[in-house]
DNA sequence: GAGTGGTCTAGACCACGCC
DNA sequence: GCGTGGTCTAGACCACTCG
């Protein structure tokens, strides 16, 4: 039976973790260790690809492959929808649609969106409940000059990110976390007491070099965002 | 001059961004593709399964691959090593060590490291400094009937990451981020007010099945942690 | 059972990056 | 130059899963 890539990945990351291979130091290249295990090079190649892609090892044409002297560590975290994270608890979802205006782009918004004056944009305030208690406050900006359809839509019995999801597929996107303290409007619908520290997530999201919508979650006191690897 | 992986990539993220392929809709199986561009079945593949491990699209046999109807998005963070963190903004680094100790365990971090009644585990708490300001809080435990050379390691000069990762050089891990308020030492150290928002990233590291290391790091206050895709 | 993706092979050529 | 990884090919067998 010869030796998978999965095999082959395995045993390697176990020689770097076991000590074996220590950080810094030359790996084989991968003719030896296709001969070693048996194998095509191909094989060997995807084994150790994805090592690199994990950000394991180092690999340079002509030098060779080495053990990162720093793993560079990533962590992975899902960007759920709001309501598959509620109703994937076993919760049941509510949405309210607390707020929702055409106005012209305020100039914080419009130096975020790259707006010209006079642009206009769709903001929405709305609330995600899971079992009836406060889990999301969002904030929401459409830009109206890349999305007009927005103007017309209709966000009382579900949220904005259904609908642009069906509208912009697929995007980049720029993400950031920080902490922020609540305020008396967000204390007072996410049921709890103002300045309490709570997580908030801003998005903006691109589409063709341009920004459609920008967005402020800002989350139940105490939730977390967790991932392992 | 025949397509490559990345050529085919970009035109089937292009057929679905520009929704020619609308979510949820059935791509053509690979063999078509291959044809269709002209290449190896292997090349088709290795471009739908990064489009896959990216969350863009779905595969299953027998049934074939699909357009995710909602995108699973997920964002990487870089997970930086403090220190590499500041100096690769320019600024210099400084780290000082406030507290030291070795103690049985307290009853909370007991449950969290899976500790024995009685067991040691070494408690430090720093500081790491950016052009002389306040950057980020280190609560460190470290368990020391698994890591028992902690115990006299030396931690006055620099931080206890350094020291961890040259011990357990690759490892899993849970990392966790949350919200939090200044308690009184904590705002005394990161010069901010009592009550003042803190974002906070909690890490448990584990080896061979065991917790080796609980870490709280609290970041300057407005700190943001930040990614695209 | 049959279709689709998952993986492996043996061989090939190319491109980068060190000397 | 020349060694190493990066990629492609043509063909093969396998494993999952749907009907």
């Amino acid at each position: 039976m010869p030796a998978t890539y999965r095999d082959i990945k395995t045993d390697i990351l176990g020689k770097i973790t076991r000590g074996e291979w220590k950080p810094g130091s030359l790996i084989p290249g991968e003719l030896d260790l296709a001969e070693t295990y048996g194998s095509a090079r191909a094989t060997v190649n995807r084994a150790m690809r994805e090592l690199a892609d994990e950000g394991i090892i180092e690999r340079k044409r002509k030098s060779g492959s080495r053990v990162r002297l720093t793993p560079l560590r990533q962590a992975r975290f899902d960007i759920p929808v709001v309501r598959h994270e509620i109703e994937e608890q076993g919760r049941s979802y509510r949405y309210a649609l607390i707020r929702s205006e055409v106005i012209a782009a305020p100039d914080w918004l419009r130096a975020r969106l790259a707006l010209a004056p006079g642009d206009r944009v769709r903001h929405l305030v709305c609330l995600h409940f899971g079992d009836g208690t406060p889990w999301q406050h969002e904030d929401r900006w459409i830009n109206l000059t890349l999305l007009p359809q927005a103007e017309s839509a209709d966000f009382s019995a579900s949220g904005p990110t259904e609908w642009l999801m069906s509208q912009i597929p697929f995007s980049s996107v720029e993400i950031s976390i920080a902490a922020t303290a609540a305020d008396e409007v967000l204390a007072q619908h996410l049921d709890c007491a103002p300045g309490d520290p709570l997580l908030m997530t801003e998005r903006s999201t691109r589409w063709n070099d341009q920004t459609v919508t920008y967005v402020r979650l800002v989350h139940r006191p105490g939730h977390r965002m967790t991932t392992r690897y």
